[in-house]
DNA sequence: TTCATTTATTGAACTTGTTCAATGTTTTGA
DNA sequence: TCAAAACATTGAACAAGTTCAATAAATGAA
């Protein structure tokens, strides 16, 4: 199945076929029962994933014991704590499987030597990680000038089908918001 | 003034003499007087600027009137807006000096030639937006798991310099809450 | 130096969101 | 299929943070 990560891709960079074949060949297909584990909170990060099934939610738990998401990633995304995969220092994150998923691997090794030897790799990793930077840039933008209402109807809109995939407590933890809270939002849109 | 340029690029990857020098001869010096913008809301960002005197702040005027500083960017720091720089479309931010300051300025199409031209410098930004993805993301774990308190301790110590040259009024604008509840903050912090 | 402007502080009333505990609903797995 | 577990809703009391208005302090430009 790595027919949907040579797309992703070929979506952000043009390689020719040997240099995707070179390059996808890195990658190791891994299975993700619901409610394991891909990293912990400790341990180092070892990989970079592709999501080719399935759902994941990459998350932090403070000193009160509250889960925090920081994003979700569905088919199609790629996976990782960028903190502790590039610095190699312990994650503060858990990464965990909310449906039974797949995902394509790559160490950070064999990552290093596609660096070396596909210049264009380089590029792809720099365009993607430009865009996901983007998207937390204007996530961080909302959660300082939106209320929680708001935010919850942008979710919505932006990501309709994660949130038929969700629960509300998913919802709740990356909102930022208690899960009751976000019952009275429900509650309250519902009566208009 | 590239001396600061060139140490803050040998930082992050090594480059021949010729390859700075080449990369360097981009950049344009530009000076802007304290409270003057180097770019508004609605306009494209046409550069990425690297800060050799003064400070900036990078900010955002919410549907209410309220301004929410991004980020603050003193010597040795970069600043743009990625997201209308990257896309090529209209800027929800304002950048501003906050004193009298210089800036390097590369334009987009300067920077595509030095990708092409000069191959480190893929890596080179690759590394470097990784970096500041790294903090971003690190600040909003932060912003979902701490209370306001916790927030402006972290920032005094993180950033004692920046906490110097900034108002208070600043300070609240990048923690994402009033100046005056900030105030009481400092009170009861004060009264310990 | 001075006066106008910006910044900082304070209190009181208010809004947004949390906490806790109870209850009902849905999902899941043996 | 049935019991246990996870999820969702609700209300009441509470805490965190805002708003507004008034005043004081600091800064800056002429």
């Amino acid at each position: 199945m790595t027919e949907l990560l040579i797309q992703n891709i070929l979506n952000h960079i043009t390689l020719s076929k040997k240099e995707i074949d070179s390059f996808c060949n890195l990658f190791d297909q891994k299975e993700v029962q619901k409610k394991h584990f891909l990293l912990r909170e400790g341990q180092i990060c070892k990989f970079e994933g592709f999501v080719t099934k399935g759902l994941f939610r990459v998350y932090h738990i403070d000193n009160n014991g509250f889960e925090q998401v920081l994003y979700f990633a569905q088919e199609n995304w790629w996976i990782t704590d960028i903190d502790s995969f590039t610095n190699e220092t312990p994650s503060q994150l858990y990464i965990q499987a909310l449906e039974d998923s797949e995902v394509l691997l790559i160490s950070k090794k064999d990552k290093e030597l596609a660096y070396d030897n596909i210049p264009k790799i380089e590029k792809l990793f720099r365009v993607m990680t430009q865009k996901t930077h983007i998207s937390l840039q204007r996530r961080m933008i909302d959660n300082l000038s939106k209320t929680a209402d708001q935010r919850y109807i942008d979710f919505i809109e932006k990501y309709p089908n994660l949130f038929q995939r969700l629960t509300n407590l998913q919802i709740a933890a990356y909102l930022g918001i208690s899960h009751e809270f976000l019952s009275k939002i429900r509650r309250k849109i519902a009566s208009k």
